[in-house]
DNA sequence: TTGTAAGCGTTATCAG
DNA sequence: CTGATAACGCTTACAA
């Protein structure tokens, strides 16, 4: 039952443009992407007979044509739990769709699932040739995903600067910056014992803020003290809380830095349920500056830096890469610590003890 | 020319398999695509070649070929603050991605921008068939986008039914029932005037878990009581709260129900800065389950969904339907109340008043 | 059961 | 400048 004779609404194809502006199709694709070779009155009349037929090119035609996908990868690892407390993503994406508004291109997000583990999706999404380029997000500590992305041939920007070797460029935001503002907030207010609730030490987000912790430190003079891993979600952020408030009195920290904000919401929770008081027998720092560090009771002093940038930066340099274009690393501007309740002058036989 | 003929890493095409098989590139694509007419004995010798080729057919190819992109679409409302909250996503797409590790399909995420309107979204996703089917997700009051997306001659799931004529399966929660389990079991409780914070009225699962609220209080003997509208954030949550805790002292309720556990945090914060116990003098309730309601103090009781099911239900779904099978809505498992520490018998004053 | 050849809609090549 | 013609790699009638 094909009814050839008269075409359904069928969608016009660049040989009919090309018919219908009395061209071949080779200077239809030259006028399409201006390209020299065409002379402008031709060039104007191609256009106009595209736009009249309301023909736009067939991107799986070109896409096999020109070996690129147009798209972009995130791959978001395994540990959903913890990745699903993180409204990072959410604003970081945001940004990097910012960025296709112009450039027709589209995000492809892959999770790794019970059924397909990290290395497979990559291979997976390199073998189809899903996308032109990945963003390299979460880097861990001699990240293997470098290499394998390096190998798969894909192009890709890392975010944060990997400590392997990289042929990729990198955006990165100084996080030790915003825990050393953390510290010296603290310390200014006459903490002596701080303590640090970490990410995870094979991330290396979670491994640099702990070091910058520990510097910080030391820069403010402060005895070196408890720094507690953690896997960055609630429950663990809870529990390195317990551990800390459990120590004995002399020792139990009277302000805590907290490697994300999920972790301080926890930790809070734990104090107050210990009958401990925040901030007047405890000041404790969040990061990311999450929506809800406003909305907590006492709200949360955290360390804000800007996910949406990120996103739109990396997305244009990962663009830029892909077109060949000479790349250098960036620099996001720097993080910045907001003060709220959450934070306040060390307990009286604290302060008083110097 | 048998093996390596010195060519430059290229990756094998079915033409090379073809004829390391001995047989033609037509013959080739029926046993891969395992379809009848090939010899269980050819279809082996071939499937052999392929193998110790390493071939894997090019989707583009495929793509342009059978016009289908392989790849599902996901677009994302504007307000990216709300949404950002919502850690319902995160899961819903771990469980979309657990059906692709067998199908070989991708999810492209689309997320409306200042530079790029929803509607926009959808048409140009279409326009360059990016994708084969999408996801209508956080439905609206008459919602312009099923008419939309059936226009652009895209397959589609929408997640819950919506009020408009759809020619779309849908793939639904009973939200209702988990709103009503939170009123029982603060009617069983003693409270008698209970509040409920909802979402906007122009989405359809605010508005339902609203309706299901009245409901749920006319069934439990209750005179209605204030509801106030949100836009599901937590600042809007804040404001509702303050609003209901404003009330007369005689009209104040003594317990909310929140249409999402984001704003009953808020909520809470707002109580206890007020000075008003959770939850002695006030219970509350929220809505997802989230992984902070645990962690907070106290902790919230809440309505869980299993949005990791959603995600793979709605999948499979529109995998179905992309494939042409005669499909039908699916109903999910009910949503269950999680009690926590956040709920309690009603004050003295209120359950000794009658 | 297997081979042949015509698409799918671009872009790239290379004579006019 | 212009315009046939050949890739790109696969699917799918249609023959043999």
């Amino acid at each position: 039952m094909s009814n050839d004779a008269e075409r359904p609404a069928a969608r016009p194809t660049i040989t009919d443009v090309a018919r219908h502006a009395g061209v071949s199709k080779g200077l239809v694709s030259f006028a399409l992407n201006d390209r020299p070779g065409v002379s402008a009155e031709t060039r104007a009349r191609i256009l106009a007979s595209a736009r009249e037929l309301g023909w736009t090119p067939n991107l799986r035609a070109r896409s096999l044509s020109v070996d690129r996908s147009y798209a972009l990868g995130l791959v978001i690892g395994r540990s959903v739990d913890v990745i699903a407390a993180d409204p990072f993503f959410h604003s970081f994406i945001a940004g990097v769709e910012s960025e296709f508004s112009t450039a027709g291109q589209v995000l492809v997000l892959a999770q790794a699932t019970p059924g397909r583990e990290e290395t497979a999706t990559y291979r997976g999404l390199a073998a189809d040739k899903r996308v032109d380029g990945v963003f390299l997000s979460d880097l861990r500590a001699g990240d293997d995903r470098v290499a394998l992305v390096r190998e798969l041939g894909l192009a890709a920007v890392t975010l944060g600067r990997p400590d392997v070797e990289s042929p990729f460029p990198s955006v990165s935001v100084d996080d030790g910056r915003g825990i050393r503002a953390a510290v010296e907030h603290l310390a200014a207010l006459g903490h002596r014992r701080i303590a640090h609730v970490a990410g995870p030490s094979t991330m290396l987000h979670g491994r640099r803020r702990a070091e910058a912790f520990t510097t910080a430190l030391v820069a403010a003079g402060l005895e070196p003290t408890a720094i507690i891993e953690t896997d960055f979600s609630a429950v663990d952020g809870a529990r390195a809380t317990r551990e800390l408030l459990g120590l004995g009195a002399d020792r139990r920290p009277t302000a805590i830095v907290y490697s994300n904000d999920h972790m301080a919401f926890a930790g809070l929770a734990v104090a107050q349920r210990a009958g401990i008081h925040v901030p007047h027998d405890l000041s404790i720092t969040g990061f990311d500056d999450t929506e809800l560090a406003r909305h907590t009771f006492p709200s949360i002093t955290s360390v804000a830096t800007d996910a949406f940038d990120w996103g739109a930066r990396s997305a244009r340099l990962l663009l830029a890469t892909i077109a060949g274009q000479p790349v250098d690393d960036v620099e996001l501007s720097e993080p910045r610590l907001v003060v709220r309740e959450s934070t306040t002058t060390a307990p009286e036989s604290e302060s008083a003890r110097h």
